[in-house]
DNA sequence: CGACTTTGACCGGCGC
DNA sequence: GCGCCGGTCAAAGTCG
C-alpha cells in the first residue's frame, strides 16, 4: 500500500490527464478491500488503449507538478476494510438502490394496521437513512484528487444535481454534495476547495456509474467535438477504468482540449512520484 | 413546467 | 450524555 505509485503507468493515463486542460495535481486512491479490485480497474485504465495525442502535442502549456498517491485516511480505511471484496461493481450499485426499495415496500406491508402514520412514516424513514449509512460505509469506494481549476465543478461528462453544500470547518470555501442525474446511477460527488491552496479543487467520486458518460454516447454526427474547453475532463474514462468498467472515453472526441503535462511524466513513464499529504482542511486536527 | 440550486433542518457517528 | 461535525433531506426558489 506504501509503495510508489508504478512506474508503468502508461501513457495513455496521464495524457488522458493531460487533455484534460486541467492540471492534475494529485490523485488520491482510497485503499482498502474494494480498492484491491478496483485498483485493478484503475491499473486496467492506465493500460488503456491510447486516445490522446503524443506528448509532443502538448507545446508550451506550462507544466505542473504531478503528485500521485494513496489515501492514507485511516477513517475511510477505517470502513473500507468492513468492506465485502466484490469486483463486479455493477452489481453493487444496483443491489443497493434496489435493496432500499425492497426494504421500503416491505415496511409499508408490514405496518398495514398501523393507525400512527407520521410513526410509520419516521420508522421507514429512521430504518432507511440506516440502511443507507450501512450500505455507503461497506460499498462504496472513494476515489479522490486534486485539481487545479478555476470552477469548482468540472465537467466530467455526466450530469449531476447538486443536493448539499456545507461550510468546511477550518476552511473559508464550502463543501459541496452532488449526485448522478441517472436515476439508476448511485454515484455520488462531492467538490471542495484546498484552503491551503485555493486555486486547487478537490473532488471525490463515491460509487461507480451504472451508464455511459452520456457525452461518450452522443453520436459522432449529432454534435460537433467539445471545444478546446480547459475545464472539461472526462474524468469518466479514469472513473470507469478505476471502477472497473470498460471506459469509451474519448469517443466522438477527435480533437485535443487544452493540454497540459506533467514533468514527472518522462517518455511514458511517471518519475519521482511525490507524497503529498491529504488535503489539510480534511487531515488537519485529526 | 421540469430540472436544477439553495439552504435550513435533521440525523448519525464520534470524541470528550 | 453532550456537543461538534459530516452527510443528507426536502421545501422553496430560480432558471431556461
Amino acid at each position: 500500500m506504501e509503495d510508489p505509485f508504478p512506474s508503468s503507468l502508461s501513457s495513455s493515463f496521464l495524457d488522458h490527464y493531460a487533455t484534460s486542460g486541467c492540471t492534475l495535481t494529485e490523485i488520491l486512491e482510497y485503499s482498502d478491500e474494494c480498492g484491491k479490485s478496483s485498483s485493478l480497474g484503475f491499473m486496467e485504465l492506465l493500460n488503456m488503449q491510447d486516445f490522446a495525442p503524443s506528448p509532443s502535442a502538448f507545446g508550451d502549456v506550462q507544466p505542473e507538478p504531478l503528485m500521485i498517491h494513496r489515501n492514507q485516511d485511516s477513517k475511510v480505511q477505517e470502513l473500507m476494510m468492513n468492506a465485502p471484496a466484490t469486483p463486479n461493481t455493477s452489481s453493487i450499485s444496483s443491489e443497493s438502490s434496489d435493496g432500499i426499495k425492497d426494504e421500503h415496500v416491505k415496511q409499508d406491508d408490514e405496518e398495514e394496521e398501523d393507525d400512527d402514520v407520521d410513526e410509520e412514516k419516521k420508522k421507514t424513514k429512521k430504518q432507511l437513512k440506516v440502511k443507507k449509512t450501512i450500505q455507503k460505509k461497506q460499498r462504496e469506494p472513494r476515489f479522490a484528487f486534486m485539481t487545479k481549476s478555476e470552477v469548482d465543478h468540472l465537467e466530467d461528462g455526466y450530469r449531476w444535481r447538486k443536493y448539499g453544500q456545507k461550510a468546511v470547518k477550518n476552511s473559508p470555501f464550502p463543501r459541496s454534495y452532488y449526485k448522478c442525474t441517472n436515476a439508476t446511477c448511485n454515484v455520488k460527488k462531492r467538490v471542495e476547495r484546498s484552503y491551503n491552496d485555493p486555486s486547487i479543487v478537490v473532488t471525490t467520486y463515491e460509487g461507480q456509474h451504472t451508464h455511459p458518460s452520456p457525452q461518450v454516447l452522443r453520436p459522432p454526427s449529432a454534435a460537433p467535438p467539445p471545444p478546446h474547453n480547459p475545464q472539461l475532463i472526462n474524468y469518466s474514462a479514469l472513473l470507469n477504468g478505476y471502477m472497473g468498467i470498460s471506459a469509451n472515453c474519448g469517443a466522438g472526441e477527435t480533437q485535443p482540449h487544452q493540454l497540459s503535462f506533467s514533468p514527472f511524466f518522462n517518455n511514458g513513464l511517471l518519475q519521482d512520484v511525490v507524497p503529498a499529504p491529504w488535503p489539510a482542511a480534511k487531515r488537519e486536527d485529526q
